[in-house]
DNA sequence: AATTATATCGTAATCATTCCGTTTTGTAAA
DNA sequence: TTTACAAAACGGAATGATTACGATATAATT
């Protein structure tokens, strides 16, 4: 998913293009990691002075739904990141700087006969701690 | 982990009995799934009338720090339950009523290799969906 | 250019959680 | 059994993330 890509998805779904759209999924393109509303906040400040959190949560949670990001919770925090389109997978998460690193094992194919009776919706697999540079 | 084990517990570590304590440990031994900050307060409210929410999180907090409770965040808020004590398993939780279902395969155990240069604090594994009463 | 639906602003409200000064209570020693 | 003291609880205010909302601005369409 780039930001050329994000902003069609945009577009076909009927939802308009605006430039402040565009610098959030910038953003997180640049970043490549788990950040806060408060993050994307500070970094569109600047260019977008007095830019409101509604903006930026109203479209956090759109960009979440139409899976240009995904979400997770840290340190009581909602974080954002682009959502990676490649195939399903689970994250490393660094606990300071948010930068995830990708594992390539999910639990559930050894799991499904355990839960007959449940409606299984959706699972999380997330492994905690520093990356090299934050250890 | 029982009432009994847990107040000796907060004995031995030298925090004082008190009938709330009691009661709070005797509600989750009760309820064996994940509840809520709040659930407990309107649980408590009737016996303990006006009982302050400083109350309530602090003792979940020392709870949970102690081991006699385990925390995780659902719905955007923190549910705590009963620490099971027997050995490490992860759980399916039903998004509705809280409750659990243990499951017996930790995703560790394969990918240990693939993380060298990281330091590993935690992990979670957790399915969600309904249980067979909530469906 | 006019129209219309959507997006954004600015600010207030909400909700979970934490903090803090005061009062109460459990525990251990006298 | 009193007394003393640290810990616990109270009550209510503060905080911080998130959401709501009426008014205004803007993108897309006619």
């Amino acid at each position: 998913m780039n930001v050329q890509e994000a902003l069609n998805l945009l577009k076909q779904k009927g939802y308009k293009y605006t430039e402040k759209r565009e610098h959030m999924i910038g953003y997180f393109v640049k970043e490549n990691r788990y950040r806060t509303a408060k993050d994307l906040q500070e970094n569109m400040e600047p260019n977008y002075t007095g830019i409101s959190f509604d903006t930026i949560y109203r479209n956090l949670h759109l960009f979440d739904q139409l899976g240009i990001l995904e979400s997770t919770e840290l340190n009581g925090e909602k974080h954002f990141r682009l959502k990676c389109d490649h195939h399903h997978h689970h994250h490393f998460i660094c606990k300071s700087c948010g930068v995830t690193k990708e594992i390539h094992h999910c639990p559930m194919e050894q799991i499904s006969q355990e839960l007959n009776q449940f409606m299984i919706e959706d699972h999380k697999f997330e492994i905690y701690g520093f990356c090299p540079s934050c250890q």
